[in-house]
DNA sequence: ATATATACCTTGACAGGCGAGGTATGTTGT
DNA sequence: ACAACATACCTCGCCTGTCAAGGTATATAT
């Protein structure tokens, strides 16, 4: 049932970013929401995770500020900015786009019409 | 309007092997029957597609002979296996399941309903 | 003590896409 | 004759995202 990396491969961001659409929150918890999503289907890898929070840190999309949890192991909380709201939009564009491009020459015809 | 490789990542085989589902075929046809499904919206960079020629012979999904031409450039004909076509088939079906997840993971409220 | 869950992180290898370059044939324009 | 372009093939080396493997630290349960 696992998914093949490289279909998921462009939209570890996607993913991230509209999960932060609902509100902040951490790595751990993020990856658990899309496992329970997926109906335990499948989970980003931790090193994939956390280099693309890296990336999208740096690109503008989000920030990250410590949690002041008095108990338990720290969290590092993500916050989506305005820049990356436009950047969920543009990826999920795309999606779209790419979504119908990839049907239409995978498919046994063609083009839509034998 | 150029799709970004990432999300093209994963689907190249599958849109060779599509293409040989509706006969021989080589390379630079292949290429150009992309470009003209998608309006002058895409196609394969070259290294993209010999490279993917190439793991597809060494994995038994296609063969490949010489044309015959007595004029022009010589060609390199593609031919799909059997396996081919289970492949072909397989990588359909999962590219049906990743659809559903990544629609599914990236959509704003995330599961489909509010 | 040991195991498990939570929670973070880095390093190095790997694989696919692709820019840049190369080869060769045939046609069309000047 | 020569240039330019279309057809048609190919390889090398870089880049980037994924991930296996390893590490750190806190808290709870057995």
């Amino acid at each position: 049932m696992s998914i093949a990396s490289d279909l998921i491969r462009g939209h570890t961001e996607t993913i991230i970013l509209a999960n932060l659409l609902e509100g902040d929150s951490y790595g751990y918890k993020i990856n658990k929401a899309i496992l329970q999503k997926t109906g335990n289907n499948f989970e980003l890898k931790e090193a994939t995770l956390y280099t693309a929070f890296r990336r999208l840190e740096e690109a503008g999309s989000i920030y990250s500020y410590w949690g002041d949890e008095n108990t338990g192991a720290r969290r590092r909380y993500y916050s989506i900015t305005t820049a990356g709201k436009a950047e969920y939009q543009k990826l999920r564009d795309e999606w779209g786009t790419a979504k119908d491009l990839i049907d239409k020459l995978t498919e046994i015809g063609g083009q839509g019409n034998e």
